[in-house]
DNA sequence: CATGAATGAGACTTCATTCAT
DNA sequence: TATGAATGAAGTCTCATTCAT
């Protein structure tokens, strides 16, 4: 019944179960990047979302435990789009193709939280909370990243040896230093600029 | 600066007073390391400096105040650790004073902050506070890396141009990217290695 | 009585109803011994007697009547454990006779609510709530420990005056001292001996 | 200088430190006798304290603990009246000792909480919080019990014996009895006289 | 009869800040 | 300057009760 109804209903409003979950999740989500998560209250994000506060309390026990919810949906919608890029990228080259996996892993962080001051607040209680499922997703990340360097390196594009470095210590540099882009660049289109031209000045330094 | 003040000073009540000033300001680093910011309350650190919770406002005219100091302090310490790192590193080649110059800036930071587990809350709020006071403080920096590629392309050792960039533009490619570390890497000796091995890629990759 | 009329019921949707009230009741109770009143929430009870919380007050208008409709039963069950503890001692003497009759009066309740830490709690919400219900209890309790007395009084085991007292008193005496037993002493078996030696000692008292 | 105000001061309300922490313990007992545990708020403790909520919590770290300290504050003055009891009836009778001490011991608690529906409830949590504290209480008196009942065996007053009990038990059946004056008789002189009755009648059935 | 999502008043507690001494 | 008792707004969370389905 209810599922038909959200079918033929065209109400966002009219929906239940999961989708108020998401819609409190979308509110909490939007005060936090505007007022951080400390001068967020679970009042006002009740209130956002349309609900009692109590009803809160239905769907999430504690605030802790909502803004974890936030944080794996955030994971999980970063896996999928590290998953499409590596297709839309599979036959660019290997500069390409770097850009695509960091834009994929950052970009819906940085435009989801990099928008507002309170950036770093999110992220920072984002790592605690969510040790296991983002450190599954960082060691899937650095596995992409040493397969394209792998691959560049057998076609003879680039030689870690020359700088110095294994393929898997390259790979964890250019990594790191394209993080910076994150907690550095607040514009979103210098964002993207600023990690292409750090691959781009990483990779030549990787040339043979 | 503080110190040679202090030391000038020939008034014990001055030297009383500003001594108090820093004990405060130590006493809350010390505890926000510890605790986190949130956590950290005026009680606990009139507690840790030893004085009445009343007298912190006698120095500081609210938390956040306190908070502005520390974050000025800060600034202020690295501002004289970067003039002894261009100093010390004057004969050396482009690599070093880079890694110099970044330890310089970046390391008084991590050492204090990146040893505890909230020490993204505090960049984040220093980052709020102080955008006036370390926004000197960065564009300071810019200068001076932009100093030290300016002199190595004048010696033809790197080439902006080869890598399709003005060097003003590979400066703060570069540091973006270093900055990278800071966040990413906790150890404090893969810390300073982490730095040294990007800086090392990008001046690779900078090369005519 | 309720039990006799939903017994001759024919339908059995009405003993359904009754059955399900008695289930509501029984797990109350259990709770109620186990957590307490006030840390036991209608959703805990819902869910022991295994139907949904807004069923509940389809039984019960609130938490409140439905405490009341517990006291009660247990009023009802305490009084046909006095009237067969009568007939079961009918040709015994007094002390047994007595000891017969405060056991029926409150072991049930000791059995039910002293076993737990919550009991005292339970019994000051009866109290508030009851009055009217278990006061008839107490008169009717009253009543046949006088006439207990009086009947040995007239066979000359006890004389009342000799203690200075009137039958109806040295019945209330006694019955407030074994009353102590009630709050005094966890342990069952304790508490029947505990009752066994107050009235003992209370008849010895009130030999002539 | 305090002490010395407070004491040329007859304003309760020029005093401070520990005048303020008796004035929240009455105001809260006051509450408790009247509206029973559960249904007064801290706050209406501060109303009636004429103070503000947050300072409750200078003197007592949460409503538990204030609780806790009422106990205390209740069993301390209930040893005081015990001494009391001892000395002024020293040369009094077997009856008329126990009477004075029966009273002394639960004469305070009755007053405070039995003159209210809610004394059980009180009592009840009494319990649980203040083992530790009470305990000793409970067996300093069942020791001076003892000690009247062997005083008055060893005059051959009374014989536990021909009861059928060691002086101990006795000591403890009396002490059983007496306390179900506590919970059964409401009004305060009537209480009285039903510790007075029930004691009455057990001595004499200890008579040999 | 039955459900359980939703409500919202109210509970306890914390803490930055003030101010009389 | 220094103190620390006092404040009270604000925060998180609970739960008895209602009502549309």
């Amino acid at each position: 019944m209810e599922t038909i109804q959200s079918t033929t209903s065209s109400k966002p409003a009219a929906r239940t179960g999961g989708d108020k979950r998401e819609l409190i999740l979308d509110a909490a989500l939007e005060l936090f990047r505007v007022r951080g998560f400390r001068r967020t209250s679970m009042e006002d994000i009740a209130e956002a979302a349309e609900i009692a506060k109590g009803t809160l309390y239905l769907y999430f026990r504690s605030k802790e435990e909502l803004f974890a919810a936030l944080s794996q949906r955030l994971g999980e919608r970063i896996l999928e789009a590290m998953d499409q890029a590596k297709i839309a990228t599979a036959s660019a080259d290997l500069e390409e193709r770097l850009v695509a996996l960091f834009n994929a892993k950052l970009g819906f962080a940085h435009h989801l939280l990099n928008s507002s001051p309170h950036a770093i607040e999110l992220i920072g209680s984002n790592q605690r909370i969510c040790e296991g499922r983002l450190g599954t997703l960082d060691e899937r990340f650095r596995d992409d990243v040493a397969e394209l360097l792998t691959e560049a390196s057998g076609q003879g594009q680039i030689s870690a040896k020359a700088a110095g470095q294994s393929l898997v210590t390259a790979g964890d540099v250019i990594s790191t230093a394209v993080h910076g882009a994150m907690s550095k660049v607040a514009d979103e289109s210098e964002f993207y600029k600023s990690i292409r031209e750090i691959i781009h000045l990483m990779v030549r330094g990787l040339r043979p």
